[in-house]
DNA sequence: CTGAAAGCGCTAACAT
DNA sequence: ATGTTAGCGCTTTCAG
């Protein structure tokens, strides 16, 4: 009897006995590295609700980057017979991930990591991106600006070193001598304290990452200076904390839309079954002015 | 032929028929109103290890206090034959989503709501720590203190706006006739700065979320004045904004391991066959003097 | 095209 | 104790 009318259809498939016998947990799993970072957690949300009119479900798995947590992902996900994966781990070289991920049973989707396997994948253009900010502010005069970023060993954290290095050097300038030690435990606002005290201090400051751009905003306050009369910011990655602060941060903002629609739609083609080779593709940065650099010429 | 030596058990039960013979699926879900609320996804990342070890996976839906959401997550969350939930919604007293509740087919767990359903839950007590830390400011000679407490409501708000001014009250001071908009589209930084900008401004701030906290110590340093010289400022929840910052903000911490505890464990009984009535237990906040409270006397 | 039957891979109940 | 069997509730397949 086909169901009329439309009343809330009462009919409530038993999810495993469906999965079962179709081979299909209607099941997407996520494991990013952490669940802080704002574009993570967006990114999930977004992921979470297109797929849960597609009717599956998200997991997701924050591993603090810790490699256990992130081999223990993978392994629950295989058992458990996901439809399909979705990883940005902390871990993008470690030989027993990436044996995992070449023995996974289902689609993988990489987000911004370079790992040897056989994947579907989005880049972030780290160096463009970072190579603009720096001819933004080089352009404005600056000449002595500082990198504020992760030094996990991970596709963000490489690229946007050496392509800091490349842009200053293409500019004639100087890379500064003392990196900053941005770890999960380093006190960036001590360091970036004791560097605005210093009398060749920077002028300008990249900094990535909504935590340490808070705890950098509470450094230069707290050393009397102003953005951006006495210190020139640009946030790399935006957040709501970079947008709200008075006065705004300008900012390299991903182009989030872009990101969620191809990985919401690639990882549903997959799992309904394309089978073409493994794409690449990639997703930019914008430079969102909010005039948080100042004029020096 | 029982397996000997210890490679590594290649034995992976299929999930589905597991779940299906069993009529376990294995999976406890979690619905949170807000995956930005540090307190939220540190509980989730330690349920989610702690169940893992016990071979449960762990699903978390944030809802963003959105009703439709809350309500789809719960369905999808009973079609999908969950062992338990745990829920903190931003809706309390709605009749479809308590319906749902009530003909859930799985133990509920309540964090921190009053909802009318039998249920186990934990309730955290709002008023006593509301009432410590306002004496905290009368005792330092405070008498014009402002509350920045969120608007929703739920159980959180509602019963620190009813401590807030149970407290001042019976310390024979005046609340403030103007209450703070904290709503998810209001501009804290702007209301902030200019209740500060008057002449009888307040000497101390209650302020809740880590998020409106960085606003309003933004706020307070936009116009020029020190924390605790100017204003003295308790943040109601601790966060690593209010321990990182410089200075570091005393806070209404509330003691997390024993809730993690307490709903883990709680939670795992009942999949297990616990039959009995149906549990409310109290977890406090514990006042952490960071010294961001200056003393007038 | 519509309807009946087989069977997915386990675990729980039953028989030895 | 240990081994065997039935069947969880779907989807897919095969027959009519």
């Amino acid at each position: 009897m086909p169901r009329r009318g439309s009343w809330p259809a009462p009919k409530r498939p038993n999810a495993a006995a469906r999965a079962l016998r179709s081979r299909s947990s209607r099941l997407i799993g996520c494991l990013f590295s952490d669940l802080e970072n704002p574009l993570y957690t967006r990114l999930f949300n977004a992921l979470q609700d297109k797929w849960a009119e597609e009717g599956f479900v998200t997991l997701i798995t924050a591993s603090s980057e810790k490699l256990d947590r992130e081999v223990r992902a993978i392994r629950t996900f295989a058992e458990r017979g996901l439809d399909a994966i979705v990883i940005a781990p902390g871990n993008q070289d470690d030989p027993e991930l990436l044996k995992l991920l070449e023995d996974f049973p289902a689609p993988i989707f990489i987000v911004d990591r370079d790992m040897e396997t056989e994947a579907d994948r989005v880049l972030f253009d780290h160096a463009e991106s970072i190579q603009e900010a720096v001819q933004h502010l080089v352009h404005l005069g600056h000449r002595r600006i500082l990198p504020v970023f992760s030094q996990l060993a991970t596709r963000p954290g490489l690229l946007r070193h050496a392509a800091f290095d490349a842009a200053m050097a293409a500019a004639g300038l100087e890379v500064p001598e003392k990196v900053m030690p941005v770890t999960p435990n380093s006190s960036v606002f001590a360091e970036v304290k004791a560097v605005l005290a210093s009398p060749d201090r920077p002028t300008a400051l990249l900094v990535q990452g909504s935590v340490v751009l808070s705890s950098v905003l509470n450094a230069i306050a707290n050393a009397g200076l102003r953005v951006p009369e006495d210190v020139s910011l640009i946030a790399v990655g935006d957040s709501p904390m970079a947008e709200e602060h008075v006065p705004p941060i300008t900012a390299l903002r991903l182009e989030r839309e872009i990101l969620i629609d191809r990985v919401s739609a690639q990882v549903l083609g997959r799992i309904r079954g394309d089978r073409g080779p493994a794409q690449t593709s990639h997703i930019r940065y914008r430079l969102v002015d909010r005039g948080s650099c100042f004029d020096l010429r």
